[in-house]
DNA sequence: ATGATTTTGAGAATCATTATCATAAATAGA
DNA sequence: TCTATTTATGATAATGATTCTCAAAATCAT
């Protein structure tokens, strides 16, 4: 299989872009990140590789990223827009609980596959699909029956 | 089935809340809406009855509706939280092209059973599910091919 | 290496959403 | 109904994630 890295590099010569040093080192932050990450979590791997390199510029790879079809968007959680790599990945969903924020991914194959098939129907070029469960978890509703209180969402 | 403002009033009375003006208004507004909506949508809808309301009391108040189980949340289109009602609504999805913005609602029963299920096997009470396909629709899947062009999504 | 083009970091700008606060409206109690 | 208390509102400022600008630096084609 085509490695990350030459996956990139192949997206940027067609399309006349450059590899730098900077963009070396955001696709190899982000193969250290196993999980969903936003441009703040990613700016911070970045960082312990090299520290100048500035916020603006990872907000301006991303769409390269996701285009070259290393990553691609996932949930919003907090305002802030969340990503994930995009290959060696198990098809799930995100349950996000609107009190303590925790994220938990469960496997959901059986639905992506047939959402994949709703776009193919329709005639739809799919480029990401958001499933998102939001709720409460099963702690928050336990803290939120002893003090009774009824929280933001 | 009670009507939506009567469920509103009860949600209000149950946390302390008061009916008002603004608050009947904004409700008789979503009404007036067969499809999804964003803030300022909304908000043009209200002005037509009454434009004295405010945009804040517009934010102010979504919470409060969908907490009383008349509104939801939806997808995010051009950096916008998108709203729908809660309530005669058939079970459906969002295709959003990438391109035009163009949004298309499809049927999705059984998806969104299964999710429901799932949100119930995890004891998570649900608050909303956000199912949305991003893509690019047929129509700009053509312009692209006819100038070649590589459009932002 | 040279010159043309692209990328970058720093910081300013944007824009949807939230917070603040003084005033107005709604409620409870007399 | 009047009054006191609480809540809601409009106007506007603040916030914060993301995007834009621009001069300087890096990259590429020759």
């Amino acid at each position: 299989m085509e490695k990350p890295i030459d996956k990139f590099i192949k997206y940027l010569k067609e399309n006349n872009l450059r590899m730098t040093k900077t963009r070396r080192i955001i696709v190899e932050s982000i193969l250290e990140i196993n999980k969903h990450f936003n441009a703040e979590l990613l700016y911070e791997e970045i960082r312990k590789r090299d520290k100048s390199v500035s916020l603006a510029t990872v907000y301006r790879t991303m769409p390269l990223l996701i285009k070259a079809g290393l990553s691609k968007q996932s949930f919003r959680c907090s305002s802030k827009d969340n990503y994930e790599k995009a290959y060696n990945e198990k098809k799930h969903l995100h349950m996000i609980c609107g009190i303590c924020h925790k994220i938990v991914e469960v496997n959901s194959e059986i639905c992506i596959e047939k959402l994949q098939e709703m776009a193919e129907n329709n005639d739809f070029q799919l480029t990401s699909i958001n499933l998102t469960i939001n709720g409460i978890c099963s702690d928050c509703q336990k803290k939120m029956k002893e003090n009774g209180k009824n929280e933001e969402i």
